[in-house]
DNA sequence: CCGCAGATATATCGTTTTGATATATCTATT
DNA sequence: AATAGATATATCAAAACGATATATCTGCGG
């Protein structure tokens, strides 16, 4: 891989299910595996571009049924050698960027009910997030038997564990915030 | 505040404890809020310089005892007001970007040997942050009735939570992925 | 006491990513 | 027929990363 830029590898092991374009890709990132990944696309469709010119992509069927362009992206060889070594790497970069982490840790220079609403809007956050992939986790155990579903669980349920750990910890913190003289 | 760069807010969070250089911002980024913040030097001078020249912060005591040049930086009333400013705005953006689940949920391009080998590479990298977190946990114990203590504590506890979490979801996942037919 | 490795300290630069915006077409609804 | 909302591509300024350059200070072994 001549770049070291992350969403290349995002859009590759899409596009190695199916063709897509710019926009479903997008889509795509936006569904299933938001909560552990993020792009925008301002960096989808420079990525495409460069990654047509050096051939880890091509365009398929530039379809202009009526007048609409719209460019469909299909991996090539090259691509998919790509994807496999980056998969092969022991590698793993997680960078994690709590901003609700950050206000409790600097919680001292206001006052406890501020820490306090914070972590309440944390809870409210996650609640939402957990009941989204709930409904996806459901939808999953319908079609469990097929082979490729399996990594797709995994991962939703890592997301529904985690969550739960912060809810658990929001208790716990409100109690503690709660029991404390100001 | 004028700009939209959180690393202001950091830096301006660090600094209302106590007045740092550049170098030492970076240290403490990297110290006990590492597991759940991030930050370069890149980021970090340039925005030095522009607060400086904005208000929020002013140079203290550019020390020159012998010859090397060592800027302590010290945050004025409209930084601390930008810092409770934002520590008041409800909201706050937690971004989450795990390669690990990524390479997880395109394990379909592979087989499952590697699938399994970023899983165990992913639970080393847990189980030896998760040894950091608790030393500091420990330490704090002994600290624990200091009023402004809590807020860290409470950010140690969140990142033990959570890595406990991923440790149990890595134990399931294993069992999923050895159970199953290739 | 000299050398030298490693920590301290500031700073910049190219690259990547974000988030917002612009533009235009297609589709379903009222 | 109007129009709101989804589809689709693209660009740009701003923010952050990660690597590198430069230089000094400190402690340790030979």
């Amino acid at each position: 891989m001549a770049k070291d830029r992350k969403i290349d590898l995002v859009i590759l092991g899409l596009l190695f299910h199916e063709d897509l374009t710019g926009y479903d890709i997008k889509k795509r990132i936006d569904g299933g595996i938001s909560f552990f990944w993020k792009g925008s696309f301002g960096s989808i469709y420079p990525a495409l571009a460069d990654m047509e010119k050096s051939g880890y992509v091509e365009k398929r069927g530039v379809q202009t049924k009526g007048r609409r362009e719209k460019i469909l992206y299909h991996i090539t060889d090259k691509g998919i050698d790509a994807l496999k070594e980056w998969l092969n790497v022991e590698q793993a970069a997680n960078d994690l960027k709590y901003e609700t982490m950050l206000k409790l840790y600097f919680g001292g220079a206001q006052d406890k009910g501020t820490a306090l609403k914070n972590i309440r809007y944390f809870e409210d956050q996650v609640k939402s997030d957990l009941a989204v992939l709930r409904v996806y986790q459901e939808n999953l155990k319908k079609v469990m038997d097929q082979k490729d579903h399996i990594y797709y669980y995994l991962t939703v349920t890592f997301g529904i564990d985690t969550y739960e750990a912060y809810l658990k910890w929001c208790g716990r913190a409100k109690k503690i915030l709660g029991g404390m003289e100001e």
